[in-house]
DNA sequence: TAGGCAATTATTGTATACGATCTTGTGCAC
DNA sequence: GTGCACAAGATCGTATACAATAATTGCCTA
């Protein structure tokens, strides 16, 4: 797991190890959709995971409730979030209210170190998917915008970004239509072209199209809830 | 405090009565400017204060750590922020990428009882200043900003801008340059009338023009650090 | 047999206790 | 007298224990 421990740590949360290692790896695994959303996230059993006390495993939730990528019910427990249909689209609406703008001040501000470091991820993101590792692949996808949004050098707006791309994953959990035909568009490609172009305005044209691209990969129409899950649903079939 | 009980609390933080009491109570302190910037806040004595025990109290300020309203330091404890000009400066540049559109949203989804609340919320600002309890006045202030987030109706955005007035109590705190000449600008009137007239180009407008005015009042010019406080800075002097 | 009620079980909410880390105060050496 | 080293105190980090709440099961009754 070396190769994610440069992750932005995005929120400002809690400083303390322990607590930070547990809310990062179930958020990798939510990222990498190894957790499904309605999962049940029991304390005693996350915590006999890691090998921490339950004093911990509840610090890390709180952390993934307060960036909504998992849902508290009061003595109910914690379970990864089901972001409704109306959640999706505002998320992607914020989404196009903030990143174009951010990927042109990252076009106006890279550096060659941060057009390289671009160009690794993507290739990591390319590697991941020629094994066969969707969630990996989806995760380093996020990890991409992010990492413009760092390059902007707007911390505030970027946490903003990181935390809707957080949520986005869950999204694309929810709503992909098709997932054999994820991605391998090559709108990353084309976006690191215009950051190192230093094309400040077709870097920020190319994130506009991108994510209305996104967005129109989801199936929102169904107004009702999104596909339920666990139990319930196989009962049901 | 019965009139603060319908305070939107931006954060999906932990639903848990007394943590959400305590944060809620903590952080009501700073908007209000009763805890300055800097001031320690230890557990045992917060805990004390509210009759609660560390647990909730730690809960409540890992809460007010992501909003950035409250600092953790490993080891160290938890004090309440103090944003740097920088920070200052990014909060008051997201503010004005979200909230003019937000306003404009706002404008054109408004009822009539929204227009009422919005309307009560001046007279009680109104009524604050005039007692000349400055610290509520600005508190009411802010969550004037965060009733039009809310009426815009999108949730997500809605909870961003809440953050951001929170940082901006903080940085105002820091930053205001005269604390007499405070207010009284009747900024929030025009933006109601603008509101009530549903003339959402006009309140997007008034409601730039606002933040603008709001960031020229701010002493950002001073590179270096902000105005320290607490023992360090008295020692200097 | 279906529905509702009660006891049991499991899980969360909170408090307390212990260990680790940092700060502070004192004393000794230089 | 100054500076460093060490010890005492305080505070935080984590684990554990107990209390409160909700979910589940089994039983009784209609």
């Amino acid at each position: 797991m070396k190769q994610f421990d440069h992750i932005p740590a995005g929120r400002p949360g809690n400083p303390s190890p322990r607590t930070r290692a547990v809310a990062e790896a179930l958020a990798i695994a939510i990222h990498e959709h190894r957790l499904a959303p309605g999962m049940k996230l029991s304390e005693d059993e996350v915590g006999d995971i890691y090998g921490v006390s339950r004093t911990v495993v509840r610090s890390a939730l709180q952390d993934l409730a307060h960036d909504q990528l998992v849902t508290i019910e009061p003595n109910r427990g914690a379970f990864v979030a089901r972001p409704s249909v109306r959640e999706a689209r505002e998320v992607f609406e914020a989404r196009a209210l903030l990143e174009p703008r951010t990927a042109h001040s990252a076009a106006q501000r890279a550096t060659e170190t941060d057009i390289r470091s671009l160009r690794e991820h993507i290739e990591r993101e390319h590697a991941a998917l020629a094994d066969g590792e969707i969630g990996r692949a989806l995760h380093l996808s996020g990890l991409f915008h992010i990492e413009i949004a760092r390059i902007a050098d707007q911390h505030t707006i970027a946490g903003f970004i990181a935390q809707l791309i957080s949520r986005s994953s869950l999204i694309i959990a929810l709503y992909w239509r098709r997932r054999d035909a994820i991605c391998e568009s090559h709108a990353h490609d084309a976006l690191l072209d215009a950051l190192g172009d230093r094309d400040a305005v077709l870097a920020e044209e190319l994130m506009a199209s991108h994510l209305v691209d996104l967005l129109s990969h989801l199936d929102l129409r169904d107004g009702p809830p999104p596909p339920t899950s666990l139990k319930e649903a196989l009962e049901q079939g």
